[in-house]
DNA sequence: CCACCGATTGCT
DNA sequence: GCAATCGGTGGT
């Protein structure tokens, strides 16, 4: 996981077994204040026509735009008003699909974390899709940043044994609610709720 | 142009 | 169980 023609090739793929291997890796943040970085323990996949749940389900718009260009890029978007989420992009050009990042275990910028207003406990500072834009300070302007390069990034991490992975159906949509597209750190406390 | 509603969270 | 809070999306 170093060069950015081989991260460019981790992240083209299905986003359903992207979902899979991204648990256990490391995302980092590399703001002006300091590091931020977290165990990835949970995500879902969304992909394009196929998938009813999917913001791409209806084709290209400008918000959803970053899911139908290259692999690997930032896609985060704004709901219910006031919640940033971040995925990652899958698939080749043309196709949509990403991974969306719901929990991960905190590794550095506690303090940071802390310092935007959530006062739980350490394990549960990044235990939600919301929790991590709020944790990370992030906003429309990361939408697009590029995860092969820029200061938003993927590092190996250690990998997550088969048994230790929980797949489930995807929390919190309405519509393709049966699909097994959620994966989760079995015995991690910072899995959401 | 308008009305609806969401890939959420936290409090009652 | 439900309010907060607002922009994207789709229909008129």
């Amino acid at each position: 996981m170093t060069s950015p023609r081989l991260l460019r090739e981790f992240f083209a793929r299905d986003p359903v077994v992207l979902a899979r291997d991204l648990l256990g890796r490391v995302l980092f943040y590399k703001t002006p204040e300091g590091l931020l970085a977290g165990r990835i323990v949970e995500t879902e996949a969304y992909t394009g026509a196929a998938d009813p749940a999917s913001h791409a389900f209806r084709g290209p718009t400008a918000r959803n735009a970053v899911m139908f260009g290259p692999a690997g890029h930032a896609y985060v978007y704004f709901t219910y008003g006031m919640h940033y989420c971040l995925n990652v992009t899958a698939e080749a050009p043309g196709t949509a699909g990403a991974v969306l990042l719901r929990a991960l275990e905190p590794l550095a910028g506690v303090e940071m974390m802390r310092a935007r207003g959530d006062h739980g406990p350490e394990s549960r500072l990044l235990s939600g899709p919301g929790k991590i834009g709020r944790a990370f300070g992030l906003s429309l302007d990361d939408n697009g940043r590029d995860f092969t390069r820029g200061p938003l990034g993927l590092a190996a991490g250690t990998p997550v044994p088969t048994r230790e992975v929980a797949i489930s159906r995807r929390i919190g949509i309405s519509r393709a609610v049966d699909l097994p597209y959620r994966f989760a750190v079995a015995s991690s406390r910072s899995v959401s709720k």
